[in-house]
DNA sequence: TCTACTTCGAGAGCGCCGCTCTCTGATACG
DNA sequence: CGTATCAGAGAGCGGCGCTCTCGAAGTAGA
């Protein structure tokens, strides 16, 4: 079916055949490799969309005009083809989230918090095969390339800067009194290694109140656990996310 | 090859003809039938647990010594045996619950939640897989029939006994100048219609962000978010469950 | 007790699925 | 220009959910 883009392409080709260097051969198929990959993740992105996680390898070589085998010359497997979905969701939501953090005034803090969450689940509700997949029931043994780990950080260390700048402005602090228990303040501490994350133990605890609260919010309005409890959801996720926001400090 | 029972049983008739009215013969149809649904269901857990949410009712059958067309005389397709499963793990997790709250004296609000808390997450952990099915991603345009929406709500139930407990003995109330976004506040009263939740708006609110923070970090831990961020969980759980129950006024 | 009826399991088969292997024809390159 | 590389087609494997038919066995009523 796409053999018109090589045939374009390789057009092209003949017609620039008179400078060389401005593109190897070698580098036209990979072009039209990396076009070809592009569009079989967007097919498969709206069958996910469509029919949930069960993604169909079939289904998608079909709408690609293609014969199912044709496919595993551009992804080896079906976990393959889900594991680079699954990294160009994790990018995308850590994009919006990001967005959302820089288009309100950096020193203010509560706004910012607020932004990022509505972005998530804002995201969750426009994409929410794809956010099952990020955050929904894991596939039975698929084990996560180092790749998603990476690209999954993106979005909680938007949280961590959150944290980092209420301290650095004196707006957040382990209050007086305030204590952990041995185990989490050991996790707290090992945290406080990454970069990142550098806060003092509880503020850090408190933090990750917030990260879980926010995730688990969403995951319930878009999981059902909302039908026929909660109607103005935007509201309540809102009411949510400032209730935390106050238990964090911001 | 569950034949030895109808053989049993038919034995033990036999032997029993002398008595009539024990048991109609129709009974002793009903009570194989009835064994060997429930058969079904236990191997299909088994399954579930080792393989995950791909419960695949040929494996199941195989596993019965029966032929998987078989099968459909006790369950008419593979959603019906999975609803089945889903129903028996509400009641199980909500029998859990409910035994955890009564273990507590019933005046311990705080202890009362806690123990309720921990009793989720035991489960969860020793029943991951079923766990997932409840609260997990949901199947794609699977329905939850009526019957498990009402086993659903037994497990929340014994959280709004917990509300009503605290507005009951003076523990709860709404804060002095305590106020509600008009959504919000909308969505509670209507909740209040349900006996079990019949508490002043902004008290129903705070539970509800425990009930979302319960389960949201019993299923972060089980979906794999805390890998390599919480090592000491059960401490980190009782933490978050701690931080909340300040929040409800536990 | 004999007969009509119900129930159950087996077997074959349908159209899906993920995945493999082999073959062919087009492209890239020395 | 010949050779090596590569993309796609096609056939096929075993597994899946599910349907239909058939015969054997159990049940119930006269």
């Amino acid at each position: 079916m796409l053999s018109f883009i090589v045939n374009a392409l390789t057009m092209w080709q003949t017609q620039h055949m008179a400078e060389p260097h401005t593109t190897t051969a070698g580098s036209i198929r990979s072009r039209v490799r990396a076009e070809m990959t592009e569009e079989i993740k967007a097919i498969a992105r709206r069958h996910l969309a469509a029919d949930g996680a069960n993604l169909s390898l079939r289904a998608v070589a079909r709408d690609m005009g293609m014969v199912s085998s044709a496919l595993y010359r551009y992804f080896p497997s079906r976990d393959d083809l889900l594991t680079a979905l699954i990294l160009d969701a994790y990018n995308a939501i850590a994009d919006a989230v990001e967005r959302a953090d820089a288009a309100v005034d950096q020193a203010d803090l509560r706004g910012r918090w607020l932004s990022a969450c509505h972005a998530i689940r804002r995201w969750a509700l426009a994409n929410p095969s794809e956010y099952a997949l990020l955050y929904g029931t894991p596939v039975p043994d698929y084990k996560a390339p180092r790749d998603t780990t990476a690209a999954a950080i993106r979005t909680t260390a938007v949280f961590g800067r959150l944290l980092r700048d209420g301290v650095a402005s004196g707006r957040l602090a382990a209050r007086p009194g305030e204590r952990l228990p041995r185990g989490v303040r050991a996790d707290m501490r090992r945290l406080r290694g990454t970069e990142a994350f550098d806060v003092p133990e509880p503020v850090l605890a408190r933090g990750m109140t917030g990260w879980v609260h926010v995730f688990g919010t969403v995951s319930f309005e878009l999981f059902g656990r909302f039908n026929t409890v909660i109607e103005e959801r935007e509201a309540f996720f809102d009411h949510q996310m400032r209730l935390i926001a106050d238990v964090i400090g911001f």
